[in-house]
DNA sequence: GGCCACAATCAGAGAATTGCTGATTTCCCG
DNA sequence: CGGGAAATCAGCAATTCTCTGATTGTGGCC
């Protein structure tokens, strides 16, 4: 069980150093090396390796474009993208561009050969120091994106989840059916959906109701 | 972290040799043994032991009766039940009850000592003998408890979990509204549901949609 | 203090869905 | 050749939904 690793980037000298170092370990092995986006998506498709060692600034097209590309086309191959950088923006770029790791050319060895395998595993890396960035970048997406529900929706939420219908929720909380509805619709709106069935995955996900029993 | 247990037998020498065979291994510590059923509950709800080791057939109140009575007063108790049958409708009626392990009289020391072990880390235990009869009484029961939905039923099921409203389902499938009505209820019937919501959930909980987007 | 945004509440009216009963057709199985 | 189950559809009353519009209270802000 070697993973297979394509690197891309464009200085020589740090395509060399880098396949030397993942080449002393014995479960990876670098079976290309590239210079440009372009080469990184077409030696992908040739060959299909297990992960894409991915620089961000490359001439011709961009690591996060390659990215893209090769995400779209073979789903099963796993991209980290390799950067200089710690803002933010590029990482939430690359992520949503579909990358699965994230780490910095200033980190170790140690944690390149980390990321490489966390991702082949099928999950993700991403490099401590960038971290916090995306939670934050994640909690202010979620806040304008989905708005915040108020405490009166989510209670209504969870009974609509619980199989509730909108007369039995209007005696269980004391108001008016019409009420209820309202705060359905808010619901329906803020979460983006436009059915119970969709609030009721909504409120599975959150963790506001559980998959247990029926209703 | 010993494991405190309580055995409960009608047979003098049973416990005495079971605790002395228990008593042996390090990690199990017999702190109590009884002769009826009343007994193992009072001392169950005294000691609160980890696990209680329960014979089905004993005076005053059988082992099925206790271990309903100590499951439903002291969760955190573990029952093993031990019997000298492996018919099917004992054993599925002392799980019913409530107890997390079944082994027969005629096991090895060895085979109780690792359900014992088993219960005690939260998992459960059946000893081989009577693990076919119990998947084949559990697969009866689906059967006929939850009766299989049709194919047709199954194609609602989706798109219902999908957020789609009934009269967009009539229109992909091609047939009447009322149609799509009759299996919504079929399925509510055959699921043990009332609404939507409870659908959805059964829906994701059989793989039949996922809960990815909202809708 | 006055203003504004928003949560929470409710209502009207027409459209859509639900719940229940009942029926027909088709098809498979013994 | 039945018998039964699946799949289809209808009628009708009750409920719910959708959309629009409105009122009240609260908290923040100038």
């Amino acid at each position: 069980m070697t993973v297979r690793v394509v690197l891309a980037d464009d200085h020589q000298l740090l395509r060399e150093g880098v396949a030397a170092l993942l080449d002393r370990t014995s479960d990876i092995e670098v079976i290309a090396a590239v210079e440009d986006g372009v080469a990184a998506v077409d030696i992908t498709s040739e060959l299909g390796p297990d992960v894409v060692l991915m620089d961000v600034s490359m001439p011709v097209l961009n690591g996060i474009e390659a990215t893209r590309s090769i995400v779209r086309e073979q789903p099963a191959v796993r991209v980290v993208v390799l950067s200089m950088h710690a803002d933010p923006h590029t990482v939430s770029t690359a992520l949503a561009a579909g990358a699965s790791g994230y780490v910095l050319k200033g980190c170790a060895a140690a944690e390149l050969v980390a990321a490489i395998r966390s991702v082949a595993g099928g999950r993700g890396y991403l490099t401590p120091a960038v971290t916090g960035g995306v939670l934050r970048e994640l909690s202010e997406l979620r806040s304008t994106v989905v708005p915040a529900l108020t405490s009166r929706e989510r209670v209504v939420l969870q009974l609509i989840a619980e199989g509730h219908s909108t007369g039995a929720i209007a005696l269980l909380l004391g108001i008016s059916a019409k009420t209820v509805g309202t705060h359905r619709e808010h619901l329906m709106a803020k979460v983006g959906v436009r059915s119970v069935a969709g609030l009721t995955k909504y409120a599975v996900r959150q963790g506001v109701t559980t998959l247990d029993h029926g209703e």
